[in-house]
DNA sequence: GTGGCTTTGTAGTTAAATTTCAAAGTTAAA
DNA sequence: TTTAACTTTGAAATTTAACTACAAAGCCAC
């Protein structure tokens, strides 16, 4: 795989520094170990501060910094501040039941940040383009989904509705294959599934593909519903701690259909992101005012 | 308002460089123009580099620094980098209809991935605790509604339904209201609402407080439904950028339902974390697996 | 054990940040 | 307009911290 430059690498810091802990001489894993015991505190240390602490000479901090490519301590010190202000949060997850509520509320929305980074990393801007394309182009654009999924594909419908592409959402699998069989290549589908591998998904997927409709797939790579799309958007998060993938998916989803969305209504011409607005107003009525008083 | 520590402030920097500008002396003026044009080279200069691209001495360089309330320079780079690695996503976007796809695929993860951040820090603990203690007691719960919240309602009521929460949806004004009179003061609704100001929904929520209903509520603060609500949850995005509001807010919400969510299930017993992966094991039966052949 | 090699620390050097202090600039009152 | 008090700024000296050279100690193979 593409190897990143030194300033994504830094994201990673602390984890390069352990995977290179090895690599490195007994005095400066000494240096090593330290760094990632108090990471926070290195940052405002003196090389002096450190070399006392790891109970090794000044020249040995300064051989460690080498080791790992910086030009020296103070360089490694200002990457090291770098790498934590991003690499802070947005770890992985693990619940654990005698989390307090500020705890796991902090957790959950860190991996879900982890997660949104990740994807947007990994989303293939080529990809995105087609699906875009298609989209725009779609005399007809349905969304397929179950369980976590349904609530997406609604969203989505709603979403595109606003954009003025005629579209449904369907969550049930006999709505979707009698719908699925009306369509041809005119049309698109948006396949959304956690897994990429439900069942009664790949069978509407089956039976739609027979009459050459675009199928554009929400889900992880090596699924079978990925295979079968024609356009699969890849969404693949690390892999399952605890309950963060379950929590996630749907939300990236989300995410992504917004950049689909988006992208159509720049496609259909710029006026449609004002249109966007433009119902953003006429919503207004449904609401009340503060100032005015209720009509009940 | 609550002025945040050094730490917080970090992550606005360069914003506050740009506000402290005008208390700065002149020829600190010149060092703070610097830095904002160029706060990327900055983090590797000398003290002597800075001074002279500044056109200033050394020590205006250092006096500057204290100004804005930092040990010296290399205290003020740290900062800096830190700064600067946090900050170098997650603004608020602005769509330009000339944006590549790839860009506008940055601006709206980004945008989501600050919002997150911003609304992590302001959702309170003990409201969000409230809240758990409502649900997990709760004899029925209840989530209303409408247009984009509709979806994340039923996402929500998907999720509380796995907790063995006795739980609905509705996102139909008249199903709402029929239901809402049919609750007392043991149940629970959760009214969703981007603007915290749609009519039907607040006409639902005053119909169901005259029966004693605990109403939690998701919306904006200094709206009418975060007045009526028993327990209000405030969701206030940055002012409305776009339409990042519109992307972001019920992507929002159904975070803030995940944190409920993990906050019951913690509450009923810790086995019932179990049971939600319990679950995910029987949905196994509906995928498809790679290995065994399809069954059409 | 001993020669060659690697690792580590001591002591010295260099470079950079900081402080001191005096000069230049600014303001305001005479 | 002048001058005294004060503020701002920079030159030079000082201090502090990072880095280098080199030598001692440790390690391994023969």
């Amino acid at each position: 795989m593409f190897f990143w430059g030194v300033g994504l690498n830094s994201v990673n810091l602390l984890k390069s520094i352990a995977e290179a802990r090895e690599d490195l001489r007994k005095s400066e894993q000494k240096v090593a170990d330290f760094v990632l015991a108090h990471p926070n505190d290195v940052i405002h240390m003196r090389i002096v501060d450190l070399a006392a602490e790891a109970d090794v000479s000044e020249p040995t901090v300064v051989r460690f910094c080498r080791a790992l490519n910086y030009d020296g301590f103070q360089d490694f010190k200002l990457m090291l501040a770098q790498g934590l202000a991003s690499n802070t949060n947005f770890e992985q997850f693990a619940l654990d039941s005698k989390d307090t509520v500020s705890e796991f509320k902090e957790k959950i929305f860190d991996s879900m940040i982890g997660n949104l980074l990740n994807i947007k990393e990994q989303l293939n801007p080529e990809t995105l383009e087609e699906a875009i394309d298609a989209l725009a182009n779609a005399r007809r654009v349905e969304f397929y989904g179950f369980g976590a999924s349904a609530p997406v594909c609604t969203d989505a419908a709603h979403k595109f509705h606003r954009l003025k592409v005629s579209c449904t959402s369907y969550s049930d699998p006999h709505m979707q294959a009698i719908s699925a069989v009306s369509l041809d290549e005119r049309d698109v589908i948006v396949a959304i599934s956690q897994t990429g591998r439900t069942k009664d998904l790949l069978h509407t997927v089956k039976l739609v593909k027979e009459t050459g409709t675009t199928v554009i797939a929400l889900c992880p790579s090596d699924t079978p519903l990925a295979e079968l799309a024609s356009i699969p958007i890849h969404i693949d998060l690390e892999e399952d701690k605890d309950l963060s993938t379950l929590m996630s998916s749907r939300v990236l989803h989300l995410v992504v259909i917004d950049v689909l969305a988006v992208g159509v209504a720049m496609k259909l011409g710029p006026g449609l992101v004002d249109h966007l607005k433009t119902i953003k107003r006429s919503l207004r009525s449904l609401r009340q005012n503060d100032k005015r008083p209720s009509v009940s």
